[in-house]
DNA sequence: TTTATTTATCGTAGTATTGCGATGTTAAAG
DNA sequence: CTTTAACATCGCAATACTACGATAAATAAA
């Protein structure tokens, strides 16, 4: 009892579903959207940014790049990281269709 | 310990993670697509389309009329549910911005 | 009124998530 | 080699989520 069913769901939905999960926390959209901004893309300043203990800031940065959606490079003593195109472009399509798959016209009842 | 502080983003980054948490799991995406597909708009065969028992139909339902994404009226005995248009709009918008805030253009390092 | 149908809610067990202090780990600097 | 800086990981406490049986509520049909 408890664990979400995944056997009873199609592999898009499934996928669909774990990229939405991971994306889905302030903390976590606040991080992709100051790695976006950033030009240089190290994060080492994230922990000073936003108001987070830096385990808290690591743990969410692991969940991004364990869901694929970023990927860090190591440079030096930092830690470089940055949106991980092929994964962002998937994303970006299967949402898409997700959300277009509602047509305004259509109406209740 | 334990709870998402919200206090330290904005509202706007608020906003967005409930409604992405809302779809992020595949049972809700499955009946989302399933409402959005059906004609008749009335979903008492949810819980025959897909495997989940009737109380976790509920539940999930429930969760996306928090949400503000599905709406539902009653119709006798049953219960028409169908997407709320205002805040699906609002959705996509939202969603929109922040996914095309990465422009593959810009390289990592 | 009784019965059947449809949906909502309650209670509960199991699991996952969140945040953070403490502690490792790794690489540059001294 | 020692120190420092930047991250990662561990362990824990508090909380949230997930699924479902049991039960309640509401309406239509008999």
């Amino acid at each position: 009892m408890g664990v979400t069913r995944t056997d009873i769901f199609s592999e898009e939905q499934n996928k669909l579903a774990v990229l939405l999960k991971a994306m889905a926390h302030p903390a976590r959209i606040a991080i992709l959207q100051e790695i976006m901004s950033s030009e240089s893309c190290i994060n080492s300043d994230l922990v000073s940014e936003l108001g987070l203990a830096q385990a808290t800031i690591s743990q969410h940065l692991k969940e991004l790049k364990n869901a694929g959606l970023i990927q860090g490079t190591v440079e030096g003593v930092s830690v470089c990281y940055c949106i991980q195109p092929e994964n962002w472009q998937l994303l970006c399509k299967q949402l898409g269709h997700f959300l277009n798959a509602y047509q305004v016209a259509k109406d209740c009842k």
